[in-house]
RNA sequence: CGGGGAGUAGCGCAGCCUGGUAGCGCAUCUGCUUUGGGAGCAGAGGGUCGCAGGUUCGAAUCCUGUCUCCCCGACCA
């Protein structure tokens, strides 16, 4: 992509809105426009990094067996109606009226939906075990919305439904699940932790929550310091195994923590920190099968309800926690895995035709070899481009100039350490499109 | 929902107390000089001062109402 051709709005300062620091970068580094409270437009550059993050998750939930589809985001009130919640959800629950006064809402969850979907095509044992995902807008009408998108009203979240015909069935798919969002914040460059959870609202027994380290975390969690021995080969390489070390190892957010007569770490090994829930998953049971009369029948006949768990994982809000995980002073630091392109390439004088023309071959090769490129073409000060591609932070810069080039030289450097060096063109090339 | 704060050019702000031609910095545009890590000089464009009433000869400024946004708290599968 041409820079002169994009739609890349970056600013030196920060809205005096944006307190945190991933919501001053993504405002200045032109990823999202604010246009109410806690709604967000998602300009060019913020939606490639969002398209990312979604495209790991699909993996990875496709990976562990899930099944995408997509359901609806406004919703009918008699749905909600059916299992309780209509009532019970509260004023963070949007309600809309249509035009012949039927009572809608826009989705925050989908617990009912998928059942009655599930419902209609699932009869028989021979139908479980399923679980089925989407990635799809929410709303929920938050009393105070805030720190950019990682606490928005609307929001961009994976949400996952398991049925299983038995309990020791959505054991397995809760750890299927629980093995794929090590892998799928692993894979982001994340350090997560997974918390047991208190159940709330949405009931059951089993839950746990997945924590990014961040300073500006909105929970306080306390944890064994041996889970930061488990290190990022582990998480991708996560099994069942990896599940049962986490598990035992003891984290809670302040609340539990302080409920806990004996905590069992010593106070050596006890630390806090604070966390940015990005992933929740429940285990819990038979509550929306029963109340949506979802039955399936057994290989000997009866009719059961199937047991179910739900996962979600906030997208939108990952683009965030990211950033909080991930920048400098200059600005992001995106991982490569999520970057929304993966080379900046600076044509250092737009009005040198020799320069200008040996740019636009490498960025020609570049496309060529499916290296998603952002070329800054314009004709502008070298360094108020280098600003600008540290502000939006792409994994690397080849900055190409008149005095290397003519020697077939060019400098390849790397956002995250920094790393200048002045390389031949071809060997730059060659790094780049591996 | 309780408490606090703010709406003036794209962004950051001053002006308001004490009513009298709408300002500054950055950004943008033009020209010249520049060009290897957020350039210099000169010039220009851009505003129903959140909105609606009211007071006044005259309102960004005073009064009333209203909307929006932000912060702290409570809330938050």
């Amino acid at each position: 992509m041409r820079l002169s051709r994009y739609f890349l709005p970056v600013t030196k300062e920060p809205p005096a809105d944006a307190q945190i620091v991933s919501h001053q970068l993504m405002l200045r580094a032109g990823l999202v426009r604010q246009t109410a409270a806690g709604i967000y437009a998602w300009l060019p550059l913020g939606l490639r990094v969002l398209k990312k993050i979604e495209q790991v998750v699909r993996e990875e939930q496709n990976r562990a067996g899930a099944v995408e589809l997509l359901m609806p985001t406004i919703q009918s009130a008699d749905l909600w109606r059916q299992s309780g919640r209509y009532d019970a959800y509260g004023p963070e629950m949007l309600r809309i009226v249509d035009r012949h006064e039927r009572e809608m809402l826009y989705g925050p969850t989908n617990e009912e939906m998928i059942t009655l979907l599930f419902k209609e095509g699932a009869k028989s044992y021979r139908d479980l075990p399923r679980t089925l995902y989407h990635i799809q807008w929410k709303f929920r009408d938050e009393v105070r919305p805030r720190f950019g998108v990682m606490r928005g009203r609307e929001f961009l979240m994976k949400d996952a439904y398991s049925f299983d015909l038995d309990e020791e069935g959505l054991k397995a798919s809760y750890e299927a699940m629980f093995v794929a969002y090590l892998r799928t914040f692993a894979r982001m460059g994340l350090q997560a932790v997974p918390v047991r959870a208190p159940t709330g609202p949405i009931g059951g027994n089993l839950s746990h929550e997945f924590h990014i380290l961040a300073e500006t975390g909105e929970s306080q969690l306390f944890y064994d310091s041996a889970l930061e021995d488990v290190t990022h080969a582990d998480l991708l390489a996560a099994d069942a195994s990896t599940i049962a070390r986490l598990t035992d190892l003891y984290a809670m957010e302040a609340e539990e923590h302080d409920k806990v007569a004996d905590c069992p770490v010593p106070a050596d090994r006890l630390r806090t920190r604070r966390g940015i829930e990005v992933g929740h998953i429940f285990a819990f049971g038979t509550k929306y099968s029963a109340s949506m009369g979802l039955s399936v029948q057994t290989r000997d006949g009866a009719q059961i309800h199937p047991h179910m768990g739900s996962y979600g994982i906030g997208v939108s809000r990952l683009v965030g926690g990211i950033i909080e995980a991930s920048h400098d002073d200059s600005g992001i630091i995106w991982p490569e895995s999520v970057a929304p392109f993966r080379v900046g390439l600076i044509n250092m004088r737009a009005d040198d035709a020799n320069c200008t023309s040996a740019a636009d071959d490498i960025y020609g090769r570049l496309e060529q070899a499916g290296v998603e490129t952002l070329y800054d073409d314009r004709d502008e000060r070298g360094g108020a481009k280098f600003a600008t591609m540290d502000l939006i932070g792409l994994p690397w810069q080849l900055i190409v100039g008149p005095r290397g080039i003519d020697k077939g030289v060019v400098e390849l450097k790397r956002r995250a350490t920094g790393e200048r060096e002045e390389v031949s063109l071809e060997s730059a090339l060659a790094r780049l499109v591996g």
